[in-house]
DNA sequence: AAGCAACTGAGACTCAGTCTCAACTTGCAC
DNA sequence: GTGCAAGTTGAGACTGAGTCTCAGTTGCTT
């Protein structure tokens, strides 16, 4: 389970080196970095992140190395709530789509074949070639449920990210 | 098939006159405005199209009434590729999904009963109440296929949109 | 017709993300 | 190991969607 994240790296190496670039320190530093939060983050907190370790990456490195993990495969980005990007780790290749908890704003993770197929089936039957799909769910969790809270109109959930998100 | 917009007005003013809230004359000129769009369109986008009428209604004017319209329900935001906010109206309750070419940037809209009940079993089995959902699957359509068209890496989409919705 | 709460426009502001460019690395070639 | 071209970096200016403010205006209830 806690693997180190070596593997990665030379992953990424390899990605760079056939892509005629450079595995630099900064690129090392957040690669290191991206697999040791094992959630959903955004490209601001991971900055942040940085900066709080002492290792100064500029904002600039930042986003043009998510964008290389991107390309690679090794980082996705995702979509949660209707707000801006979030990023997060692949590990082995479990992609998974979301459910998003309008009053915590908390988000579960779910992998269904059966949606899978049915997506597939869906494009063939358009002649559609899928390369990629994203799909939230919002709504209220059990938990918040119990506690009485109403399911919110989906405008709010917006908001309601962005009070979370924000320091 | 082509009806006035009165009926979408009135549902609008009730929703209004519910909250407290009143009609004036750009919600109405608006709200005008977007049911005669049959497509998704942007805010900006209505913006310069009421311009272009030479109806004078400020930016702040149309994010607002585009808000008050989606908390009515008579308008829906959508996720298109991963750009920013889209918007289309509703007519009746026909809830759809969107396939998008990241070749040509064009949408395909399917809907599915299967693929809804499929997400009312998954939210059910997580003990999760769902009030929406948004699913986008990008690849490539088949007139982009047959042109020799390669699927792109998901992060390439963005860009894409990006060129082909400015002007 | 009056009064007041709601609404509007102009433009300042925010915030995520992009771009520029001079200075600095990396890694390959010798 | 050294040289050096190509790729990379940071600082900060910039962009563009969307939000906020506030003084002046308008719709609606009485």
């Amino acid at each position: 389970m806690a693997h180190s994240v070596d593997r990665e790296l030379a992953r990424f190496q390899d990605f760079l080196q056939q892509q005629g670039l450079k595995l630099t320190a900064e690129r090392t530093a957040l690669v290191r970095e991206i697999f040791s939060i094992h959630y959903h983050f955004e490209a601001d907190e991971l900055l942040f992140k940085m900066k709080e370790k002492g290792v100064k990456i500029s904002r600039a490195t930042v986003y043009r190395t998510l964008e290389l993990l991107v390309k690679s495969g090794l980082v996705r980005r995702v979509h949660l709530g209707e707000d801006h990007y979030h990023y997060e780790h692949v590990s082995g290749n479990s992609h998974h789509d979301h459910l998003i908890c309008t009053a915590c704003g908390g988000v579960i993770e779910f992998h269904d074949e059966e949606l899978e197929r049915l997506q597939m089936a869906i494009c063939a039957k358009k002649k559609f070639t899928p390369t990629f799909h994203n799909l939230q769910i919002l709504g209220v969790c059990d938990s918040c449920r119990r506690k009485g809270q109403q399911p919110d109109a989906p405008d709010r959930v917006r908001m309601i990210q962005q009070t979370r998100l924000r320091k």
